[in-house]
DNA sequence: TATTAGCACTCTTAACTATTGAGTGCTAAA
DNA sequence: TTTAGCACTCAATAGTTAAGAGTGCTAATA
């Protein structure tokens, strides 16, 4: 069943007056508010219907009406209304890309406080996924007799440093060759291109090089692993939350938090949810994981030059500003789009 | 006045009580649990006497008597028992140490976590003040055209990357000639060593270079300003304290979580309140910080080889297992201490 | 036939009251 | 100096009531 125009303004007032005030809404208010030119005895009809259909729901019997994920989904995907962000709000995401490109986690940092504040919601940026970067340079310098540091810069804009460990009999001119022949193989490449098979090849190739090189070579491939697997979750405005009626409960709160807490349980919905380009919002129950059942989840990838940079995700009851949040979501990634032009 | 045994007994109870159940305890309670052989007519008594000294108080007249600040002073200075650690908190703490010897910042994250396992409450860890800091290694690599990387190390055990722009005029041996020049001219020194004449002494050896090494500098000078104000602060556990009942109210919560989130004010609490080595207890209004002096703070400085390394902090209720948190903070630093020699 | 006014009914919320119980301070006796 | 006894205070809890918001149904109306 298709729903007629007036079911349907009926449904938009009452998930935008829940959304601005978290209050259930009944008919009378609804007549007198939105002046739809019916009374609150019809519109109690067409709410009934609308509660039928699953849109909306009772709190309890003598409650008025609070919209469903189903209503939700149907507002965000039908209803919602284009939003227009105030000149400051523009300068503030603009303000993010006007500085000397640097590197990708500064950057990364300042957007989620930005966006954060632009919402009044959490935000949880997932930087770059590095097994998908490219390695822009790589190289090996010695810091002291057996330590070395290793430092790969990526094309997504990260930047890595590990510390490894040198064997002592290698001397300055044996790194700078291992440099540069790492350079050589492995440039351009991704992480996850690097096979065994590849790193089989370079020692191959140094066969002239003593022993000492194959143990090296395996401590840069561990530490290349290792690098790769970190990839980096910031998030702002963890108290911004608290704000919402909906969490004047610690329990929920503490729930909230220490979801927060749990990176790789994050990591694990911005993946799930996030679609590769453009913005995706992930409504309760929606959401394949259980944890985050109780919240919205609003995802933007973000991407530079086809590459993909990492996800930002809005996180907030399901009472949110979508509204707000996707027009929020949709400048920030329309401004890095059109830096990589 | 001195405190006689009697009333050291009893105030001692009151406090332990307290800091165990969270709840104000009584007369009767005290000589029900406690066992010092009198009545609690008498323990009546020694507690009106405590309250007028201030080491206690009454939330109200018909309740049971809760610590003073004044009290908590007390115990920590004289009372507080030495505590042991079970094997296995042992062994927590000492993994953290038996590992390949990184970078402090990986140190500092897990020591992070594992303190604020141990403890049960917040842990804040500030990490080295970079001005102090010698710098160790130091390096400009190009990245690409007019983009390089300057890798700054120092002997604090941090490692900091950044990109800058160079003029697109100098070849690669001109900047590995200007690292060299760098490492000979600034190994050793600490940034806030690094002088606007010692720079202009540098620039007048180059003099043979170009007007672009000027430029060159000049930005370097900017980062090495830019990298020594980011004294990284990480925080580990920030939803422990919501287990406390102290925190059953929203706007504690909410007050407790802004505050995490000011770094600056973070930065300074642990500053202003650490010495420089030991471990220091500041128990509510001790605090010169108004906006901490509902908690007490715990702090520790840590130092390897004489260097200062950063300040690990533990904010918690003024309620706060002093005990426990000051047995794990030396437990803590004395890994560190050994691990210098 | 669609809409609306009227009304009885439901259920939450807030306010008020009474009760309970923990704990105190004081007094007088041991 | 210590203790038993007792009147008193005050917070917390539970129970009761009243108010109010909102509904669904029915019957009247356009």
């Amino acid at each position: 069943m298709i729903l007629d125009k007036r079911k349907i303004k009926i449904l938009s007032a009452i998930i935008e007056d829940y959304i601005a005030t978290a209050e259930p809404i009944g008919s009378r208010t609804i007549a007198k508010k939105y002046h739809i030119g019916i009374s609150p005895a019809t519109i109690r009809n067409e709410m009934a219907d609308l509660e039928e259909l699953g849109y909306i729901s009772q709190p309890h019997t003598s409650a008025g009406r609070v919209p469903s994920n189903k209503g939700y989904r149907f507002y965000v995907d039908f209803l919602m209304p284009k939003q227009k962000l105030s000149p400051e709000e523009q300068i503030l995401i603009g303000k993010l890309f006007k500085r000397r490109i640097g590197e990708l986690e500064e950057l990364v940092e300042e957007a989620a406080g930005v966006i954060s504040k632009l919402t009044s919601y959490t935000t949880i940026i997932l930087g770059p996924q590095l097994d998908t970067c490219g390695i822009k340079y790589i190289q090996i310098s010695q810091l002291e007799e057996g330590k070395g540091l290793l430092i790969i810069v990526t094309d997504c804009g990260t930047i890595s440093h590990n510390i490894i460990e040198i064997p002592s009999s290698l001397t300055e001119s044996d790194l700078t060759k291992i440099t540069n022949l790492l350079n050589d193989k492995l440039i351009g490449k991704t992480f996850s291109d690097i096979s065994n098979e590849m790193i089989d090849t370079i020692k191959s190739e140094i066969i002239e090089y003593d022993e000492v090189l194959n143990i090296l070579l395996d401590v840069l491939m561990q530490s290349l692993d290792d690098t790769c697997e970190q990839s980096k979750i910031v998030y702002s405005g963890s108290s911004k939350m608290l704000e919402y009626p909906e969490f004047k409960d610690v329990e929920k709160v503490k729930n909230f938090l220490t979801l927060l807490e749990q990176q790789v349980l994050l990591s694990k919905a911005l993946k799930t949810t996030s679609k590769p380009d453009g913005i995706t919002v992930t409504i309760g129950t929606e959401n394949p994981l259980e944890e985050f059942q109780d919240y919205s989840l609003v995802t933007a990838s973000f991407a530079l030059g086809g590459k993909n940079l990492g996800i930002c995700g809005i996180i907030g009851p399901t009472r949110m500003e979508y509204s707000k949040v996707v027009t929020v979501l949709k400048k920030f990634t329309d401004y890095l789009n059109r830096l990589s032009e």
